[in-house]
DNA sequence: AAAGTTTATCGTAATATTACGATATGGGAA
DNA sequence: TTCCCATATCGTAATATTACGATAAACTTT
């Protein structure tokens, strides 16, 4: 199919899988690498270090806005982006207690 | 295309990368929150508290044990999967350090 | 051995993702 | 306005993913 099933799954659970599976790609994870590293970068130097096209770059770039993983402000006709720490903190925290079993967190499914 | 472009980039990127990857799915969330609640869980057990096909299950295990995310040990015609903590400690690590801008640790790319 | 269990694999159809070039859009500068 | 930027979007072809039923494989029990 292709098609991921969401029904009879929490809303904790489908957002946070959204949420990784945007970080889950190579490019997008330079992207962020970079944006660790600079604090804020505009969108061209980001086309210029990576290997890729610079519609492809934008493509990553949205797809990593649109769940929030980062955002863009744009001061004349550049863009600069820059992590979202709120929902780094989301994701941070899920991890953490992902890979720390004890607490019981989790309601399942 | 479909084909993730992996040249260019490096071998932390493209590993965690598949990682991720493999972590960006509800089902599979939902897989890695029972085994944080219960430490090991049993691949029939799992199968009932997923609203998947038991073939659709097995695969999604397959994929996290293809990432070492999780383990398997079989005994008897059952198997019991838990989290491998290994591979836990290095996703999390990652986590930490992209979402805390300042060391600079990464290397671009 | 035969039958039942449990888990993995295969075959598949439907859908999603990815990368690129081409093009559009939305500024600045001349 | 007209011409250049920088970035976003569109169209596309190639490939990947997902879910399921059916089956296979490996044990256990009878």
């Amino acid at each position: 199919m292709g098609i991921t099933k969401t029904k009879g799954f929490s809303t904790e659970t489908t957002e946070m899988a959204e949420i990784l599976k945007a970080v889950g790609h190579p490019a997008r994870i330079a992207i962020l690498k970079l944006l660790s590293n600079m604090m804020s970068c505009a969108c061209g130097e980001i086309v210029e270090l990576l290997p890729l096209a610079q519609s492809t770059v934008s493509r990553h770039l949205a797809e990593l806005k649109k769940v929030d993983l980062i955002k863009g402000s744009s001061n004349g006709n550049t863009v600069s982006y820059s992590l979202n720490p709120e929902t780094w903190k989301k994701v941070k925290n899920f991890i953490k207690l992902i890979s720390k079993p004890d607490g019981r967190p989790f309601d399942c499914c």
